[in-house]
DNA sequence: CGTCATTAATTGACTCGTCAATCAATAACT
DNA sequence: AGTTATTGATTGACGAGTCAATTAATGACG
């Protein structure tokens, strides 16, 4: 046997390919280049991952894992509903989501999952996620409209997870992160969109009684929940 | 002289351009391809763009140029405000944004701004007119909040086109758009979050004078605007 | 404790294909 | 005849994936 063991190498080359494709901003990194940074012939990293897109789905389920992490720790000590989605939109816009490397990966993960089956698996799984931890803490507060307003609050914080993510100040390699944008100014927006529709949602059952609006808001129904 | 004009062979290259990317998914289509679509030798295409970044950024801009046109339509015969939101989010989320080409197009030029100065030049222009757009539209309903609530809406748009775009129902290049996902329901879901917000806003208006919170939603000053 | 055989990780030179960009030749036009 | 678009063969570089050789472990046996 040799040096280190199969799970430590293939944690090496995934965290090397993440460190690549952040300091390229692309998939179009060369394996040579992956394996370099990882420390290890160019030959290797075929040993441990049949070709480069499964490195780089790898990668990329690494780093949802990170996310996942964080979400999961943010929920943790949450017990009213506004902690929760408080805990939600602070871990989407936190340091581990922000670092370059991660942007890097999001940005050309979306990209990937253009021509990937497996990566737009990927991306639904990350989806679902997100909708269920919105729902689960929507539910208390406006009960069956939960799922409609999951499924705008998890777009807003794509979207707004994409603009600062792509603002030429929050890019920048090096350290001088002078006028950096960080993502709680994001999660200042996504809180204020939740207030809205919790607050138009109540508003509405109010005057529903008198107004009798026939049709108030039809389902709408998505793919899940 | 031969053939066709300069302002020709740019379109036709341009909409090659734009046509292969469409069908690959990828930025890695050769130059070869795109003449080849075009109708013209391998070697035309550098006659005319330096190189070949030079040239996704003219597709990138004939692209956004198409989705003005139609903002621009789509806006033109609107008098009231809530005509000239319906009209954005019909256009964000029509036909032609929708075309898979089209999607493709975003996509890469999303991840192209990660290492281009000038995509994301391009790309904040996007931002700085949907967002111009929004304000105007939402001005007369909720005065000088129209430009924080621009942004979330500016957000969600982009959030969902996403969404709806990379969704496997809504790709499939081959016209069998069986259970395909049109946007209409991404408009529909915008014009939900506009009249949450703006619901909202006059909610608070109405509360304020005898609730009289101290600081009523802080500014969040944002870079344009 | 050595030493040798076995097994498996690791290497890196190599193959084979690909592609951006060039350029000398040519065709189309005035 | 002179000008300019257009061609397409070519070059030079690069990169994914392969593979035979090498190296490091393990342990069996003396």
């Amino acid at each position: 046997m040799a040096r280190k063991s199969e799970e430590e190498r293939r944690r090496d080359l995934i965290a090397a390919t993440i460190r690549e494709i952040g300091a390229s901003g692309t998939l179009n990194v060369t394996t040579s280049q992956i394996a370099k940074s990882a420390g290890v012939s160019p030959g290797l990293a075929f040993h441990y991952f049949t070709d480069k897109d499964t490195l780089f789905l790898a990668a990329m389920r690494s780093i949802l894992t990170e996310y996942r992490a964080d979400v999961t720790q943010a929920l943790a000590g949450t017990r009213t509903p506004d902690q929760r989605l408080h805990a939600i939109a602070q871990a989407s816009f936190g340091m581990t989501s922000f670092r370059r490397e991660a942007i890097s990966a999001w940005v050309n993960f979306y990209a990937l999952a253009l021509r990937s089956e497996e990566a737009r698996r990927l991306l639904s799984l990350y989806h679902r996620r997100l909708h269920s931890n919105l729902v689960h803490a929507l539910r208390p507060k406006i009960r069956e409209r939960a799922p409609d307003v999951a499924r705008r609050i998890g777009g807003l914080i794509d979207g707004l997870y994409l603009r600062y993510a792509l603002d030429t100040r929050t890019l920048r390699p090096p350290e001088e992160a002078v006028g950096a944008v960080d993502g709680s100014e994001g999660a200042q927006h996504v809180l204020r969109a939740i207030a809205a529709e919790c607050t138009e949602v109540h508003e509405n059952d109010e005057i529903s009684m008198a107004d009798a609006d026939p049709a108030p808001m039809a389902p709408l129904a998505g793919p899940q929940e």
